[in-house]
DNA sequence: TAGTTTACAGAAACCCGTTTCGGTAGAGTT
DNA sequence: AACTCTACCGAAACGGGTTTCTGTAAACTA
């Protein structure tokens, strides 16, 4: 227990020129012994080693990045406010740059541009080496500057640029691999009841759900996709008018895990089993809404920190060479649960 | 659209000399100019600030802050995977601060200490002016270093170093307040299901339900808090055998939303009426799962962003001042929709 | 032994701003 | 006309590192 209040910060960090006259070299010498440059003779080296050793000398960024050129800072810009696919993204690009390697500014534009710019311009003032920036939604978006300074990626949200760098996750892909996992239990008469009609998320995996029925000569139920909203009450009333109008039903993808909790209150309230006669398969892998219902709840991973690592390499590939524009997709996974 | 591949990085950013030579001055006036300082002609200021606005000059903030001592930066260092906690305590903070005047670090340790290690030496090498750690959990936890040259302050789980600087939800008196509400709507049978027992959360808030139980003369159904874990299936079995033994079962306080949900699944499955028979009110109004039930769930809310507002403003005091140690604790606000 | 390398160390320039301090020109004073 | 004051401007030091370039002494070659 110390005795002056925590508030109090009197201590300060060694500098290199400490170090430096501890070690009794000049200042030049303690830093290319310290940073392994050639023509330091061993002795000389290891006394200064010793020298921050006994001063617990670790260098000022500050002062090195502004003579290298490179601050080993990037900026992530999300708009998205809960977090659900920044923060994936920021563990991802964590993992590829390596921990305490690089460090990530994050700043919330809550879906403003104008906060946006102001979080822009301040990360251009800090000379991040690179920007990320990850959307709300899918639906591709204005690109956030043109001709900066640094390397930006898009994630999630892909520039509207085909000149920008995107990551996003495939969500054709995904929704064909939702309809044929179905498919592969024997299920046929299949429904499909997303979100939102105008998030681009919603119509590509549509579009994959569509094509993957019609590989086997299937068509949806109603032979269309029912649109709403993202939220239980809307898959509730959806598949409460399902059940009412196919009794054959037997498989239900829906747009997300929300939807997906909604539909199985309705399937049960209803009498229908599920998964025996209903199977149930959602989208997101959203833990605390798929493991805490009765069955849990199967769902399509979009492997966020995959797009958010890629995200991270690409980053660095744009720092230090060129890099190919244009959208990558990420694959999804089927997490496999009891309801389908 | 541009021709060159996007991911080519040719165009730099202007220099204070580049707008002094542009302005003919040195770049001592120039700085002086920018800066609002005295002692320069009203004509001499309007040329440099011409000039700036022509190059679109703004200022490197790596040298700056090296000269000046303070970097505009500050840590947030988080054990908080999902970000339930961490980023409403971000936006906070974000809102403390003022959009882009101080840029945030946001490092995930993952309830990892090595790693916080490794972030924290990252963050002091990048001379941040100030560091907020935030918990996962509300139980006290060792410092997470001593004579730092920084100041710190923990969010969300306090410091057991009395002579830090700790914000937390005031979990007590959210305890007692989820309590007297129920009592105000004139239950007098009311149980409580909380998550594990060793967190400090469960345990205050406990220690809060009972006592304003008391000032009634009442006690808890069973004399007891029923522990257990966070989840649905807790709140499902605990429910269960709640409705077998206490058929005058007229409110529950659920230790979070997830509890709720499982006991709202155990009594409507018993066909008890939520709200009219039994009144539910649960913590943290995590908005995914409080409004997609049925009916939808009302919560006690821990102002989270308060919690990372007064973090980030405390901060702000100790790095221009001396704070009070100790541990501030942030009240909370009862969210009513239809489960009581 | 004289001449040439080589290995090592340090002075100084540099990165890009801020700030102090000294100098100059013009205005005001007597 | 000589002197003092201001107002304004710029040279230079500074922050804390990295890197180039020069200098020196020891080792090597002939």
């Amino acid at each position: 227990m110390s005795a002056t209040p925590s508030s109090e910060q009197t201590n300060t960090r060694a500098t290199l020129k400490q170090v430096a006259q501890l070690a009794d070299v000049s200042i030049a010498t303690a830093s290319k012994a310290l940073n392994d440059r050639v023509h330091v003779r061993a002795s000389t080296r290891q006394r200064v080693l010793d020298a921050a050793a006994q001063l617990r000398f670790s260098p000022n960024e500050q002062a090195r990045s502004l003579s290298m050129g490179q601050t080993g800072t990037v900026g992530l810009i999300t708009g998205d406010l809960e977090g659900r696919f920044s923060l994936p993204i920021l563990m991802g690009a964590e993992d590829a740059f390596g921990t305490g390697r690089m460090s990530v500014f994050l700043c919330d534009a809550r879906g403003d541009s104008i906060r946006e710019q102001y979080h822009l311009d301040a990360l251009l003032r800090r000379n991040v080496d690179g920007i990320i920036v990850v959307g709300a939604l899918t639906n591709a978006r204005k690109p956030i500057g043109r001709d900066l300074p640094v390397p930006v990626v898009y994630a999630y949200a892909p520039s509207e640029d085909p000149n920008d760098v995107s990551v996003v996750p495939n969500d054709v892909a995904a929704g064909a691999d939702a309809v044929r996992y179905l498919l592969d239990q024997g299920r046929t008469r299949i429904a499909h009841i997303s979100g939102v009609s105008n998030y681009t998320a919603a119509i590509e995996r549509s579009q994959g759900v569509t094509a993957a029925l019609q590989e086997r000569g299937l068509t949806l139920l109603d032979d269309m996709t029912h649109f709403g909203s993202w939220s239980e009450q809307w898959g509730r009333s959806a598949t409460e008018r399902l059940i009412e109008r196919h009794p054959d039903l037997d498989g239900i993808v829906c747009g997300n895990d929300q939807i997906s909790r909604g539909a199985l209150d309705a399937l049960q309230r209803a009498g229908w089993n599920v998964p025996s006669r209903v199977a149930l398969l959602g989208f997101d892998n959203w833990e605390v809404l798929t493991t805490g219902s009765r069955p849990q709840l199967s769902s399509v991973d979009l492997n966020f920190e995959l797009v958010g690592r890629e995200a991270a390499s690409l980053l660095f590939g744009m720092m230090s060479g060129t890099v190919e524009p244009g959208i990558r997709r990420i694959d999804s996974r089927i997490v496999t649960r009891e309801s389908a």
